[in-house]
DNA sequence: TGTTGAGGATTGTTCAACAATATCCTAGCC
DNA sequence: GGCTAGGATATTGTTGAACAATCCTCAACA
């Protein structure tokens, strides 16, 4: 066993959430949630915990574990906090190694071929690749792993998204165009680019989101 | 009840860690400490998960929980994630409303009145404090408690250094310095300068563990 | 209509027993 | 002498249970 009982149950649950099979606002009843795995309770805790970690999932005391709610704050918290991150990435491409630098470009041609064959799911799953490969331009671990729970985060907001298509296709261009500068050298270009795009990004969720709840 | 069993053994360990009872690499045993503190081991366990989350011990699977060592690359590591941090916080501070820009200039302040009564202990929280507060000019809440991680993290690190003086002494006037850019709106400096002061005081850390490890 | 309170359901905490795993020690081999 | 295999031992992982504390529902009541 390479993973405790406990990682594994959060995997699943994990999985299970970003499907959308546990939407958001759910609560995750111990119990039933006991039963439906085959662990205990107190394994399931532990599972809770780490997704607690990864704020996937909140905890409210006396009352158990839900699945997170995105509001409009949290998404422009969250594009707060990966601007900061990304631009260290662009701001490190110019002493990153050629493997991190074709890591980007590849999840740029995964993109578009997602997009080619009409896989608009694929597409954006390709895109937060996108993204993380930025921050790992900075090579460091505490900004892959701070990266990996924002863009976990996000993903709850894809759920209320009614078109993929809509929202990913504008910006494989942007993506291909922010890959080919940071290639050429124009790191002030790509930095500046990049701030106007996540802001731009940030709003088309927003007014999806406000959409939604309307 | 106000605390929990876990909870109370939780900051009795968090005290023998950082008074240096329990030393960094020293791993903590579940039946030892349970019978020292007359609890149950899964109430330890519970208890070392709340230290995890403070990332004051690391667990490791089937190995148990150690006191968390810090090595020359995390602080390489934790320095890039601040400089990212920061760096926004910074870029962020013509946007920010006055009581933040307050905060930062009264963490000068604070810190100064220590070194002024020779507490370098304390002007040691106090830089912390500006750091912090620089970063809080971003206005995220994720900003701010990765901050909080990583400075608690880098707290462990302060343990190896010979004399807090001959480390903070030199960065009073650096922090002053900052603060009245900032205020003046200088910018563009402020970055520049937010920049070389830390990689300033990352090799100073890292020439003090390279020494201690000597 | 709003409030109160009993009760039922759910989570919080702790425990001890059993299973799974790593570590250490010894014997045998090169 | 140094090294590897494998079994004994020590330690952590997991479980189910018991009990306490808290929240939620819903009916009775002012």
């Amino acid at each position: 066993m390479a993973l405790s009982t406990a990682q594994r149950v959060a995997a699943a649950l994990r999985a299970r959430i970003e499907s959308g099979d546990l939407p958001p606002g759910h609560r995750l009843s111990e119990e039933a949630l006991g039963r439906e795995h085959e662990v205990s309770r107190n394994t399931l805790r532990e599972a809770f915990r780490l997704l607690i970690h990864d704020s996937l999932v909140v905890h409210l005391l006396n009352r158990g574990v839900f699945v997170r709610v995105l509001e409009p704050a949290d998404v422009t918290d969250i594009y707060r906090m990966r601007a900061a991150l990304e631009t260290a990435g662009v701001r490190a491409a110019a002493h990153a190694p050629r493997t991190l630098h074709d890591a980007v470009s590849a999840t740029v041609t995964e993109a578009e071929r997602a997009a080619a064959a009409g896989e608009w799911q694929q597409v954006g799953s390709a895109d937060l690749h996108f993204h993380r490969a930025l921050a790992a331009l900075a090579q460091s671990p505490r900004i892959d792993s701070a990266m990996d729970r924002l863009l976990a985060e996000l993903r709850l907001a894809f759920h209320e998204m009614p078109s993929p298509r809509r929202f990913h296709e504008p910006f494989l261009a942007r993506n291909r165009a922010l890959a080919k500068m940071l290639e050429s050298g124009e790191h002030a270009r790509a930095e500046a680019e990049l701030t106007t795009y996540l802001d731009d990004a940030r709003e088309l969720i927003l007014g999806a989101m406000k959409e939604a709840h309307a």
